[in-house]
DNA sequence: GAGCTGCATCGATCGCTGTCGATCCACCGG
DNA sequence: CCGGTGGATCGACAGCGATCGATGCAGCTC
């Protein structure tokens, strides 16, 4: 669901090499992860946050989405590694995951 | 479309350097371009070439798509800038137009 | 010109995705 | 316990996006 956990890891970029069909698939996931408005949006919000974390209801109006909306959004960023989520009392605070970023990114190069 | 300059919410007053909704948009429609395992695998393709160049025809076999679907993905590479077209003769030579990805790649820094 | 070839476009279909209201669940304070 | 609150899930719906066959179109070859 996240990253393709491939083993003996080069620092080589995959577009330098054929991809195969699985690894674009894969790859595509984690793509479309942050291929959304909404989604960007929130990791933003959330970096934003003197603490790097949020939780649900700071981050519904300021989306100008409803509370389901939000959530839904939240589930696909943290499916795919990009947050993490933390309960604690009535709340669920999220956080973004650097390293899933940073990965991403990589593999762009 | 670098830095916004969003007007401070009246909730919460943290999130002033937040990403605003219409340059999330614009950063979703390159996202999306790549987002897609068969456009990740035509990048890859075409930069596998000794000249860095390949017509539909050398495409379409290795994806396993049909043709229109093979010109309609190299539409949105061409559109979101990822690719350029030259049309020599009968045939049409794609090639990775490499700055538009390293912006991408710096976006999600 | 006639015919062929490579590529783009059209029209239609089908599955996926984002969105919402309603509902459900967990937890907390009286 | 009991009502309230934050958040996740459900069911439904609209819209988009990927795909294909059929067709159109330009340019080459004879």
């Amino acid at each position: 669901m996240a990253l393709a956990p491939r083993e003996a890891p080069d620092c080589a970029p995959l577009l330098a090499s054929a991809l195969g069909a699985d690894e674009a698939e894969q790859l595509s996931v984690a793509l479309k992860a942050i291929a959304d408005p909404a989604r960007l949006r929130l990791l933003s919000l959330i970096r934003a946050q003197p603490a790097g974390e949020a939780c649900v209801c700071h981050l519904v109006e300021p989306l100008g989405l409803s509370q389901p909306t939000v959530s839904y959004h939240l589930k696909v960023l943290l499916e795919s590694g990009l947050v993490s989520r933390e309960r604690r009392a009535n709340w669920a605070y999220y956080s973004v995951n650097d390293e899933t970023l940073a990965r991403l990114r990589d593999i762009l190069a």
